[in-house]
RNA sequence: GCGGGCGUGGUGGAACGGUAGACACAUCAGACUUAAAAUCUGAAGGGCCUUGCCCGUGCGGGUUCGAGUCCCGCCGCCCGUACCA
């Protein structure tokens, strides 16, 4: 295949853009298809439509796209998909503010972004591309739904919400203010509803255990999961009621201290306690409790935070050890926690102390350090269950022990003494996916006063959204839509409703890397090219999705497997994961008559000489550097700008270079120019190659050995994700290259093995530059360059020579020299024998091939 | 509150426990130019008694021949915290 040449020597980015964008498309370069190829599956967490891309977008696809590229030019049959997290909150908060519908403001946002995205020349198979919002997508959603539900992976019951008393309607967590609603300001109640839940948590310690098989996922994501997952082994044990109350004989407890139970002074349970809720019926001041403390959002966080309370029932119960001990009832304890019941020691809990200290409870040592038996005061004791200390008075006899140790021991002892049952709990929750709310894809489920909850029969799937709703009220319009609402029982024919709740967002992306297997099949996968695509064997997205969304997809694919839908080989469906950070970019700010910020475009402020920023009129700007980009602070940086100005090699080429991919990048206008400066610079040196001729000379040699040196550390920075190196490298090249004396030949040569490093990175430029190199085909097909080891072995090396550890020297020796050859040279050394003053070192440390420390 | 991460020149960052500051931005100097822009070349962590020496990787300790890197204790910022996506 030939192409037009692009005729000006100057770097026209737009027309070189276009031509490559054009050229790829035309040849289907990225439309994937099964093979016999090796496959490999990039995939990048696909975005939500909030209305236009980001650079942040762009780091993150430019990202996948350098993997996608580089592993084409190894050899692999590569898919490389794109698609829209398109349900959601804001779409409908789009509708309530200006009065339009979810799915235009959806779609239309799709329609800006993906016009944003093509011109990256991003290596997509955009014949793969769906929303979720699609009826075909979230169709099928509603087919696994009902698969899972038969298989028992999905059950109701009550959950709490937030709810606003004013409005009327739910709130999600971040409509929560202070624990005020977001429109209304009145304060948050929580509410119980009855909701759906997926069974996640039985597959607890499934996916605890698959953990330890993703070994290229970071430690960091693993060890969050992990902690969420939250395995603990206890004590369960109940705690016999002095005197019954309400049916209740006792209070059941869960507890991971049974070691410490000699210092229980208290019990409390849970308002949401079955016998909590018995008691306040008929104490009007307990009933008050309840509903006081359930003010507030439902956060973990505004839980934790919230001041600790409690309620004295005047109940009390008999500790197995001896004595009675009072239950309370008290915000902190969790009903979906446990038992909704725990026993309180304050000297080893500071929750506890604190609670103890304020309604006068008694606080009892149960064990002191081994070298110090002060006792508790204001500070709970609380050392490293790995820890020894030595104990008081211990049920199962023990002196000095760890608290690991005392806890093993305790349960086996209560065992024994049949006070109560060892158990293994978890901290993961049922993940409730009921969403009050239109934009998100209908539960697929119709209520029948005869028949109960029915499932709707496959073949009227996909239960699809109806079109004809308003926003004008609070409340979710699904449920106030009649026709929508009002329909057949599925097995009776009577009348019945819909389920009016839609699914959580979490679950649409929860199976889309397996729908992009088979996009476009009449099931929600097709066994065979998920057989063969499957897993997706390169993640790549933000760390803050480490627990959630990447814990419900390994959930997803185990559920699908057990439904008949992957293979097993998918149940943990992304092989290797990395998580990017941000884009950031300074925010110019001034402040009012008032003292509030007031926030300027970064093109309003101009910087002078002195380094100040100021406005046209002169007044001094704040400069916060490295602020997460935001609308409101008008820092938010959009890449059609920089398109325009620089082209997408240059946007691209930005984001890449300066910062480890997993950390967070600044933009800066400046970096962006010095960017395109290269580039340039680099379009501009092969024009020169391709014009000028030189014989071959000496120079040829050197250059072919840095020619091999780029090639391994450009390949080492992709394969290790830094990318940022293998900027910095192309930069040494083809600085290098530009000053290089060598011959024509050899510099076409190094220009080309230039084109297919920078290839993944600007792939329009290393295409042109290709071209004018006489390269054959695309550079995106050629196969990747090997370097040449033979080119990579140095005959001498340098060694710094260190004395106490301090740098003052350095030799430069034959690579093969032994210790000792090297040790008489460090000997006669100017800085050594000054340091030594005539004597003889204390200590020689030679390090081959490293470095040499003298011991004076 | 809890869990996780990060912290290095004026700036972004580099550095298998082994030469701290690669590469780049900004800065300064020089070349080219009538001039400017563009381009190219070079300098540069801070300090001093400048053949050389001292101090330097958020703060305070420790391990080591040697610590940005490992350990302990702090401080600051970022992410998550189950209905934001």
């Amino acid at each position: 295949m030939t192409f037009a040449m692009t005729a000006d020597t100057t770097y026209d980015t737009a027309a070189i853009d276009a031509k490559w964008q054009d050229a790829w498309d035309r040849a289907g370069l990225f439309r994937a298809a099964r093979g016999d190829a090796p496959k490999y599956y990039v995939l990048e967490m696909f975005p939500y439509p909030s209305g236009r891309i980001h650079i942040g977008h762009v780091r993150n696809y430019a990202m996948g796209d350098v993997i996608a590229r580089y592993k084409m030019a190894r050899g692999f049959n590569v898919l490389h998909p794109m698609g829209w997290d398109a349900f959601g909150m804001p779409a409908e908060n789009a509708a309530m503010a200006s009065g339009g519908h979810p799915k235009d403001w959806t779609y239309q946002n799709i329609d800006v972004m993906r016009g944003q995205m093509k011109p990256l020349g991003l290596s997509i198979d955009w014949s793969r591309e769906f929303a979720t919002c699609d009826p075909e997508y979230y169709g099928q959603q509603q087919a696994l739904f009902l698969d899972m539900l038969e298989a028992g992976l999905v059950y109701r019951k009550q959950a709490t919400v937030n709810w606003d008393p004013v409005d009327m309607t739910v709130l999600a967590n971040e409509q929560v203010e202070n624990g005020r609603g977001w429109r209304s300001g009145a304060e948050v109640e929580r509410r119980e509803l009855t909701q759906w839940f997926f069974r996640i948590s039985d597959m607890a310690e499934d996916l605890l255990d698959g953990l330890g098989d993703l070994k290229d996922w970071p430690e960091k994501v693993r060890l969050m999961q992990e902690n969420w997952i939250g395995r603990s082994r206890g004590l369960q044990m109940t705690f016999p009621l002095s005197r019954p109350a309400h049916g209740h004989d006792g209070i059941e407890v869960y507890t991971t201290r049974p070691d410490t139970l000699r210092g229980a002074s208290f019990v409390a349970i849970a308002p949401e306690h079955p016998l909590a809720r018995a008691l306040a019926e008929a104490d009007p001041d307990l009933a008050q409790f309840a509903v006081d403390v359930r003010r507030g959002g439902t956060t973990e966080e505004a839980l934790e935070k919230a001041e600790k309370r409690g309620y004295d029932t005047g109940l009390t119960v008999q500790n197995p050890l001896g004595g009675a001990l009072p239950v309370w009832v008290a915000n902190f304890v969790l009903m979906d926690y446990g038992t909704g019941a725990i026993f309180g020691c304050p000297a080893h809990d500071q929750r506890d102390l604190d609670f103890a200290r304020k309604y006068g409870l008694p606080v009892i040592d149960t064990f002191v350090a081994t070298d110090d038996d002060s006792r508790v005061a204001e500070t709970a004791f609380v050392p490293p269950k790995s820890e020894p200390v030595r104990w008081i008075d211990q049920p199962a006899g023990l002196d000095v022990a760890t608290g690991q140790e005392a806890i093993e021991a305790t349960i086996d002892w209560a065992e024994a003494q049949g006070i109560g049952t060892g158990r293994t709990q978890y901290r993961l929750r049922d993940w409730g996916l009921s969403r009050q709310r239109y934009w998100g894809c209908p539960i697929p489920v119709v209520h029948c006063p005869d028949c109960g909850v029915v499932p709707e029969r496959k073949e009227n799937l996909p239960v699809r959204l109806p079109d004809d709703v308003t926003f004008d009220v609070p409340g979710n319009p699904l449920d106030r839509h009649p026709t929508w609402r009002d329909t057949a029982c599925p097995s009776c024919g009577a009348a019945a409703r819909r389920e009016t709740d839609t699914m959580d967002t979490f679950v649409d992306s929860s199976w889309y890397y397996a729908r992009f297997t088979a996009p476009h099949a009449d099931t929600p996968t097709v066994m065979a090219d998920a057989d063969y695509w499957m897993n997706v064997d390169q993640y790549i997205g933000g760390v803050e999705h480490a627990i959630l969304h990447l814990l419900y997809s390994r959930f997803f694919a185990r559920a699908m497997k057990v439904t008949g839908h992957l293979p097993d080989k998918a149940r943990e469906p992304f092989n290797a994961l990395f998580t990017q950070g941000m884009v950031t970019h300074a925010i110019y700010m001034t402040r009012d008559g008032r003292g509030r910020a007031v926030y300027h475009l970064p093109e309003d402020t101009v910087a002078k000489p002195d380094g100040l920023r100021v406005l046209r009129d002169g007044t001094e700007v704040e400069v916060i550097p490295s602020a997460k980009m935001s609308k409101s602070k008008k820092n938010v940086v959009d890449p059609q700008d920089i398109i325009a100005a620089y082209g997408a090699d240059t946007a691209r080429w930005f984001v890449l270079s300066d910062s480890p991919p997993e950390r967070d990048v600044e933009w800066t206008a400046a970096g962006a120019d010095a960017a395109h400066k290269h580039l340039r610079r680099v379009h501009r040196l092969a024009g020169d190659i391709a014009r000028a001729d030189r014989p071959a000379n000496a120079a040829d040699a050197d250059l072919a050995r840095a020619t091999a040196r780029a090639t391994l550390e450009v390949t080492e920075g992709i394969e290790g994700f830094a990318f940022n190196k293998s900027v910095a490298k192309l930069y040494e090249f083809a600085a290098t290259l530009g000053r290089s004396d060598a011959g024509g030949d050899a510099r076409r040569a190094a220009m080309r093995v230039l084109a297919q490093l920078m290839a993944p990175m600007t792939p329009h430029l290393a295409e042109e530059v290709w071209q004018m190199m006489g390269g054959e085909g695309f550079v995106v097909r050629a196969p990747w360059p090997e370097a040449d080891p033979a080119l990579l072995v140095e005959d001498s090396v340098t060694l710094p020579i260190q004395i106490n550890g301090k740098r003052k020297s350095e030799i430069s020796v034959p690579r093969d020299m032994d210790a000792a050859g090297v040790e008489a040279l460090v000997l006669q050394d100017a800085a050594v024998l000054r340091a030594l003053n005539g004597g003889a070192p204390r200590k020689l440390i030679v390090v081959p091939g490293r470095i040499v420390n003298v011991v004076a």
